[in-house]
DNA sequence: CCCTAGCGGTGCT
DNA sequence: AGCACCGCTAGGG
């Protein structure tokens, strides 16, 4: 299944979306080198209006999220080509509110699989719509941020936005701090759903 | 701070 | 099947 390339320009610079016929497949943050390719051929006329709505409603999406708000709307997502548990991994990510963090073992935990905390980071890395699905908000249980694939920069950038907008909102975090000033969460997650 | 063992999903052979 | 990765963690210097 081919993926069709699109740019969304926000403050940060250029990413690209790359649209499948169910969706945002993959979204990548704005890179120094060429910009991105066109897709090999022209796409039918009935995709192109899809993904053109789907470019509208990513780019206030993203926008949103680079705000350090939760996006009111997301463009529908492809996530179809990954693991079950990658798959159950991301439903997670997407429970955690902006402004606050997880850690690999919450995240595990809400799996259902306790123990599987290194495999919680590699489907974090595996992530296939960063910003949107925010596996940025996962930290590491001895307060360290962990790893991010697309540069830890990232990661902190984003998460000081959330701080930020949480902070606006007249939000303060009340049960201390990280090494970063990143609010603490000590809540267990609920499993989702069950 | 450092190091180490143990862990489990994934993608290679 | 085996094996080497890892965005980790708990436990011990």
């Amino acid at each position: 299944m081919s993926l069709l390339p699109v740019p969304i320009a926000t403050v940060c610079g250029t990413f690209t979306a790359y649209f499948s016929q169910h969706g945002l497949a993959r979204l990548k943050f704005p890179s120094h080198g060429a910009s991105s390719a066109p897709p090999p051929r022209r796409p039918p006329e009935r995709l192109l209006e899809r993904v053109r709505r789907w470019q509208r409603l990513t780019a206030r999406a993203l926008r949103e999220a680079l705000a350090g708000k939760r996006p009111s709307r997301l463009p529908p997502l492809d996530l179809s080509a990954r693991t079950p548990f990658q798959r159950r991994v991301w439903a997670v990510l997407r429970c955690i509110p902006a402004g606050q963090t997880w850690t690999y073992a919450q995240v595990a935990a809400a799996v259902g699989a306790p123990r599987a905390v290194r495999a919680v980071g590699n489907a974090c890395g595996a992530n296939p719509v960063p910003v949107l699905v925010p596996c940025h908000r996962v930290r590491r249980s001895d307060g360290g941020l962990g790893g991010f694939s697309s540069g830890l920069n990232w990661k902190r950038w984003l998460l000081a936005r959330e701080a930020l907008a949480q902070d606006r909102a007249g939000r303060r975090p009340s049960l201390g701090k990280g090494r970063l000033g990143l609010p603490i969460q000590p809540l267990r997650p609920k499993p989702a759903g069950g």
